[in-house]
DNA sequence: CGTCACATTTACGTGCACGTCAACTTTGCT
DNA sequence: AGCAAAGTTGACGTGCACGTAAATGTGACG
């Protein structure tokens, strides 16, 4: 069975795949967020680095930082931690968690008070186009 | 009844109900976010500032950019507009609308995602906890 | 009337997340 | 072998969202 299976990619190819640049790509390496393997100088991004690239970006959508999710990547890194180092992880994912719920939530009163506000600009534009004689 | 009901705050009662500093009253001031009234040269801030000031610290939990709270604050003023304004912000704000929607079911799967990551750690520490002689 | 706490303007500084440009190597192709 | 395309490492620049320091104003109180 070879490796062959590890497709990697090269940096264009995945700037072309996850609409990133190249910069924001070595930046990331250089964060530790990402560990793209060396063939000579150039990078190789692995299906790891696929992963890590996705939830990356999702956390970024979220709001969260750089370091933040550096965190969280980690969590997703356990097999080759301690146990100590675990836990330590893992209650900062449990707060991220709980974070993330609240953000959901209020998301979802945000998401229908803007319905709210959009239905009311709907009904006021419909007062406004037609000429207001009677009906 | 009186127009008391508009009892206005000063910047450090501001400050301190909502968690933010001064520089930041001001700056959103400058950015057009909050439009305080002036007793001579002091601030004080209205009841429809402190709504707006609570809309942007919750956009900005979602990642959203002072400028793009902009844009959504002049949804929930539409009274002062004209019809083409309301189009126009409108559709801007059915774009975050939609967006918003994007952003809670991809949370969502985060969220799913993270709990299964951490009942996967949770059983791993027990695993680690306990001394298993068996192999 | 002084002063002392709090507010204001002006302006430069900071951390983050990259963008951009220069100056090389390295690689692929003819 | 030669050359352009693509990749690499610095290093400096940029936009955003404020922080921070300096100088000044203002008003309530003993």
């Amino acid at each position: 069975m070879t490796t062959t299976d590890e497709k990697t990619m090269t940096i264009r190819e995945m700037c072309d795949a996850y609409d990133v640049t190249p910069r924001t790509l070595r930046f990331y390496e250089a964060k530790e967020l990402l560990q793209p393997i060396r063939q000579g100088t150039k990078r190789l991004f692995t299906k790891r680095d696929r992963a890590r690239l996705k939830l990356i970006l999702r956390g970024k959508r979220f709001g969260f930082s750089l370091e933040e999710i550096r965190q969280l990547l980690a969590l997703y890194d356990l097999g080759d931690s301690q146990a100590t180092q675990i836990r330590a992880t893992y209650d900062v994912a449990q707060k991220h968690l709980a974070g993330m719920i609240v953000q959901r939530d209020e998301l979802t009163a945000a998401i229908d008070e803007l319905r709210e506000q959009l239905s009311w600009a709907d009904r006021m534009l419909a007062d406004m186009s037609h000429p207001e004689a009677a009906e």
